[in-house]
DNA sequence: CCCCATGTTAGTGTCGACACTGTGCGTCGG
DNA sequence: CCGACGCACAGTGTCGACACTAACATGGGG
């Protein structure tokens, strides 16, 4: 409640037993899907991907207060930077900010869910589509590896990492797919609901089924069949949302760990 | 340079010969367009939706300068409520800004112009596609309703009429499919080269070829005909970008009315 | 004459302060 | 005992100020 002072330094930022390196993986995967490295300012990046982040990893659960007075607290800055990237996350659908209300991260309801899902599958459709036409072989090696980590994740029953391989594949396809305008669009629409994606892969066999569904999506590229690729793809995304609808999700199922653990101050960092 | 003071009260704020109820439409189009209604502070608003009015009307160019403190003394605000304006306006992709730099009006590059109009394409047809298995009568009614202003500006062969006639038609359409996300994915992307729509409207011939196939566009939707409806959709962009295309178009070919009209100040209004 | 260093200036990013408004609580009247 | 009213607090939106930086102009050296 006090000023902040020197926070404690690194006090187990999101998982205790993360490796710093997959920590950074991930901080940049979420830095590149919200597009945060165009804006230079590093207080607004790092302010804004620290919320991300929690939303994300469901330590900021739908509804949670936002209050920038408390955050410029946390981070040991002034309320600006803040309001800036509260701005930036709402834009991407996070946050939501009520007239003179406080912000608060955003309610999904299963309406837009279902939205967001159904019209990621088209555009996904249409990545796979290029993808496995235009894709040269350098670049499916790269889907190849990512799908390796992905193998790998899944052989250690490690969620998170599965995941967040995951979230790389899809954003490599993307890149391959050579298409800045879709990508954006995508990752937009992606991060919305990543929490959720991160949900569904969490309900029982879901992770299996994903890996299959994904071995069969990069043979698809590998053969050149676009089509089956776009299919594949479509399909991969229903599954996902069939999965949500069965679990009977509603905004307060989801995994919670609600540690509010302490943001990095920035005060003197990131020089 | 001076304090802005009470402004000289309505300096012909876009074209001088365009009825006050004309120009409301607009602004609110365009307010809807860019999803402002949803933040109500007013003055982020009103700037925001000024300087995007001016880049979409050409009034300003790609390219010009948009620093903050200029800004600031036109509207009779602080910098504060400019650079959150500037910081939407970023995220619609209407307006740059470098790290330390100055802001600016975002440069088109052909490729992302491309990009747009291929993945609105695709947008659209989706949305054609529901529109045709889903409106109701009175949504048909509307649709007509709009295709007939649009037919009055093009006998009037009011360019300018017809081009937001337009705009106002696809809104309607994106409303009647009544997907939300697909709407704002949709109505973000064509806010980022509203200005090149106007252009492309501007080429000889092409207002008739639009409203022709708009036409045959509402007759698909009364037959309930999805598929064709979508196609048809696609072509209409099609069409479009492949007339920018052949205009030899350059961020330089747009067309120009350069009077920097001065903004409305805020200072006493919108209370 | 051109190129580089230096000083100047304009503009950004950030801060702390202030007024206004929404929220919750206590009080008062029924 | 319950509900309306009003008050105090909390938090937002906005402002003006400040340090720092990029761009530009100026002058000196090659």
């Amino acid at each position: 409640m006090t000023a902040a002072g020197p926070e404690p330094s690194d006090p187990g930022r999101t998982d205790a037993r993360l490796s710093p390196e997959a920590d950074r993986v991930r901080s940049e995967l979420v830095t590149r899907l919200l597009r945060l490295d165009e804006r230079s300012d590093s207080l607004v990046s790092v302010i804004a991907e620290w919320i991300a982040r929690g939303i994300i990893e469901g330590r900021l659960q739908p509804g949670h207060d936002l209050n920038s007075v408390d955050l410029a607290e946390r981070f040991g800055t002034s309320r600006t930077p803040v309001r800036e990237a509260l701005m930036l996350l709402e834009k991407e659908g996070l946050v939501e900010t009520p007239p003179r209300r406080r912000p608060q991260v955003s309610t999904l309801d299963l309406r837009v869910v279902e939205e967001v899902y159904q019209l990621r599958a088209e555009l996904l459709a249409l990545v796979a589509l290029r993808v496995a036409e235009r894709a040269r072989p350098e670049q499916l090696a790269q889907l190849r590896e990512d799908l390796a980590a992905m193998e790998d994740a899944a052989a250690r029953r490690d969620l998170d990492a599965y995941f967040w391989a995951n979230v790389a594949f899809h954003e490599r396809a993307a890149h391959v797919a050579d298409d800045l305008t879709l990508k954006r669009t995508l990752d937009s629409l992606g991060a919305r609901v990543l929490q959720l994606r991160h949900f569904s892969l969490s309900l029982p066999g879901r992770m299996e089924l994903s890996l299959e569904d994904h071995r069969r999506l990069v043979r698809a590229y590998e053969e050149g069949d676009g089509p089956l690729a776009a299919a594949l793809s479509r399909s991969i995304i229903n599954a996902a949302l069939q999965a949500i609808r069965e679990s009977g999700w509603t905004k307060g199922s989801v995994d919670r760990r609600d540690d509010a653990s302490q943001p990095p101050a920035v005060t003197e960092s990131s020089k």
